[in-house]
DNA sequence: TTCGAGATCGGCT
DNA sequence: GCCGATCTCGAAG
């Protein structure tokens, strides 16, 4: 009790331009339940301006809540069986948004487990499907209010991340702008996951 | 430790 | 139909 709650970053913070906000998100908490996360690697996705951004072709149903107002978590299903979750940033209608990647889980490890009952606690949530899993993060979020204190699903502010200790890099796992570095980390971090460059897979007809 | 391929299905061409 | 903002496991070095 007088337990300190930190705020909900402000809708403010999420209304300036991607490649501001992605690294100021780092070390900040994303909060589902009884688990918390905190974000130590993101990736920026600018909108129409970006050819790997799932929002380059135009609005669809998928990613309609990129075209929204700031502050917005972009839920969406891929490979068949991962989600990954996204921050809505910049003016509505720009489409950009920020990639969450990896975290540190803070609170609730116990929970976190169950559904990653695998690997090291480090790998809890390591990798954007990993953090979705360990959150308990599906499309019935899509479109949550992460500024609301009253939303199942918001961030909160963090202890700062010194300046010295942001680095940045290339995207993961895109064919496409591959050579932007629009991928930020915190250095040292364990959770972190591993840069590994773009393969394209082979079609399954290929062998035989 | 590194590498390669399978899993599995919704969205878009 | 094709391919993906991924993860995991098994084999080989």
């Amino acid at each position: 009790m007088g337990q300190l709650i930190p705020p909900c970053l402000s809708r403010a913070f999420f209304d300036r331009p991607v490649l501001d906000v992605a690294p100021d998100l780092l070390g900040s908490v994303l909060v589902h339940g009884d688990v918390a996360v905190r974000l130590t690697e993101v990736e920026a996705y600018d909108g129409a301006n970006d050819l790997a951004s799932h929002a380059y072709r135009g609005p669809t149903r998928r990613n309609a809540v990129m075209f929204g107002p700031p502050g917005h978590a972009y839920v969406y299903f891929t490979y068949g069986m991962h989600f990954c979750v996204n921050l809505v940033c910049g003016e509505e209608g720009r489409a950009a948004a920020v990639l969450l990647r990896a975290g540190e889980v803070v609170t609730g490890v116990e929970q976190a487990r169950v559904r990653r009952p695998a690997g090291p606690d480090r790998d809890l949530a390591r990798g954007p499907a990993r953090l979705t899993k360990a959150l308990d993060v599906d499309r019935a979020l899509d479109g949550a209010d992460v500024c609301d204190p009253g939303s199942p699903l918001r961030v909160l502010a963090g202890e700062p991340v010194a300046p010295e200790r942001v680095r940045s890099g290339p995207r993961i796992g895109i064919s496409a702008a591959a050579d932007r570095p629009w991928r930020w980390w915190i250095d040292g971090d364990p959770t972190v996951s591993a840069y590994r460059p773009h393969t394209p897979r082979r079609r399954r007809a290929d062998n035989r």
